[in-house]
DNA sequence: GACTAAACGAGACGGTACGTCGAGTCTTTGT
DNA sequence: ACAAAGACTCGACGTACCGTCTCGTTTAGTC
């Protein structure tokens, strides 16, 4: 054939592209773990991943548009979803699963953003929080479903419902008491959701009514 | 002798003193609710309260004594310590006068600065944090006591762990999933709360162990 | 009278005030003799003049504000006009001022200004340089007038020509060539001025024609 | 041994060459012209000659260079020495040839040069500025010279006082007073420098100070 | 007519300076 | 003595422009 001249489209940005990308992201998740979202300034982000601020700027012009890309970037990190075969090893899989993501850097960079109340007023950002949400309400529902199917919980049990119990004592430490949280809490936090989850206190809405 | 001007203490500060004192707490709280603790600026306090920013500088000096004196002084106003003679009751007025103090202008100026990183590094704020949350466990306390002493709750139950389940899934939903807290919101709590204590889940982390 | 509780105007402004007016302009003159119009830093202005670069934004919002204050102000210092009794003197008094203006600080600030092309473009600047010249056709009015009327002159000479050929050599010498200047080039172009408007070369241009 | 390429000094460079070098010198004319040398931007020039400013970059490396050659080139241009058997005449000639050139685009954008501050301080500039001052010296001597001759000026007339008288008037209105120049302007300025001559104030410095 | 060296196009990047903004300090004036 | 009013200092921010760098592409002489 001859030729085709045509101008490809560059696989690569030109320069030294990727690197910058994934040093500043990475630099990005780091600074709001340490530092939080308030007091994360571009420069900071830009000296650590060693690179000049209005590089930065240049690619995401704004802080909101950096912050939002590196917490997507991080999301593909899923926890697994356990299935052992009883409800109340799953949940406790599922706490036990959920502290060690707090622990770690991803867990602390998405907190130290998404808690802040001027980063919740970011559209892009309410909606990573919000994916992050719904992300562990799926994680719940297979394990809730199976539990009905083994008739280990009452059937209209809600799994978002017990997703909730279930970390909300880890959020409350971290958050409010600043207690260390360990796989102690997880497993505590894992009895209790059972407990109500059998109790049926947890079920959906338009039936805790009658419940 | 020459005058050696006796400075006696002064009872009450000269000039319009107190009012702008009251004014400028008052304003402060206002906006602690509305911008919460990082974005809060002296300038606007000032002219909330009706006063230029160099009266509030030269009594508090620094933002972090206004805050603080401001929360201090909100402290007093406690919720009652419930007393209906049963603990699923009680439990259930405990997280409903919860339910209504994060709503009102009280709580909502606490939480703006208490769940704020920065504010968190201030001594005096942490201090006035650590005393709102203990003030919280000896409201339990009388609770659980009773509920052991009357049988309903087995003995060795720990008033903190209790009121942490109890108040966690409103914390959960106000930072995390900023879904509206109601009464039902409230009993559901108090419910899942009665019946980790009752199940044994909550006692003192020593007994916990062999639970 | 008692009272009077009138807002007079403030006569002098708070602050620190005028003092950093005046070093401001006089920095601003400096700067301006020194390195140019162009190449004028408003930074570096409020650095010789030991203020903040944002209290000069505050007062003069633009660069181009700045200089046109700091050269109207410059303006009073005015040549006093000759009147020797004689044109031919009247003449060389009026070029060895000029001189003697150029090589002073005023004159260097002024020329390094109004001699920028993008000065030029800032109607408050031009508008100096406008009064500027003017100025110096005002300087030669009387004399040429006192000339024409003591027969020295003939009718119709025009002040405004005759100045123009006569600070015409020391522009060129300051501008293009880059000579010294001294009294000699004064006086010589004062001789050249006054031979033209002997012979009637310099008469206002409807005379000239049939000059 | 397999041909090792002998690596002769290409007579032409290879490339586009020169067509580019014709474009940006010309550009670079052009934008001197309508902005000036301190505005002057290669990325400007780059544009307006259609070539991307890393090709200016890697032939001229600096500003400097680029409107160094691009003047340099201009240079030849040259103004053709009057003859027309009269001195009177012969300056008329002069001056209406320099308002000619002045009003042209080589005579725009030399002077859009050579009268910034800030170019006359590059070496290779000031070279040039130099230059074109000696050219015009050099196109009064002749005709200065056989005015001596014919009696028409007296013995000692300097040119280069006489050029500089002639040309000062234009610079002057073009500088300084924004005038328009026209043909009137060069007529009046060659009387003016005739007059001047013939009185014998134009003589070289030695002889001046007796005359 | 294929090969190759040099020049060119394209744009990301480092860097400097700019003008703006908010915070806290200082001085002067008024009560 | 204390409050009001602002001017001032300080530091950080986001922007604009400049000159450099590193790619990929085109061009023009050479084998």
């Amino acid at each position: 054939m001859h030729s085709t001249p045509v101008l490809r489209e560059r696989v690569q940005p030109i320069g030294r592209g990727s690197k910058v990308r994934t040093a500043v992201l990475a630099a990005t998740l780091t600074e709001l773990a340490e530092t939080g979202y308030a007091a994360l300034s571009v420069d900071d982000v830009a000296r650590r991943a060693g690179v000049h601020k209005t590089t930065i700027y240049r690619r995401w012009q704004t802080r909101e548009n950096l912050v939002g890309e590196a917490l997507a970037e991080q999301m593909a990190s899923g926890i697994a979803v356990p299935d052992t075969g009883n409800v109340a090893t799953d949940l406790r899989e599922l706490a036990r699963a959920f502290v060690g993501w707090l622990a770690g850097p991803s867990g602390r960079a998405m907190l130290a953003t998404i808690l802040s109340q001027d980063a919740a007023r970011v559209p892009d950002i309410a909606a990573i929080k919000r994916r992050l949400i719904d992300e562990r309400f799926r994680h719940a529902e297979p394990v809730v479903i199976r539990g009905i199917e083994r008739g280990e919980l009452p059937a209209g049990t809600d799994p978002a419902e017990v997703i909730k119990t279930l970390i909300a004592p880890m959020y409350l430490r971290l958050l409010v008491t600043a207690e260390p949280i360990d796989e102690t809490t997880a497993d505590q936090a894992a009895q209790v959701a059972l407990l109500a989850a059998r109790a049926g206190v947890l079920k959906h809405s338009s039936e805790t009514a009658r419940g």
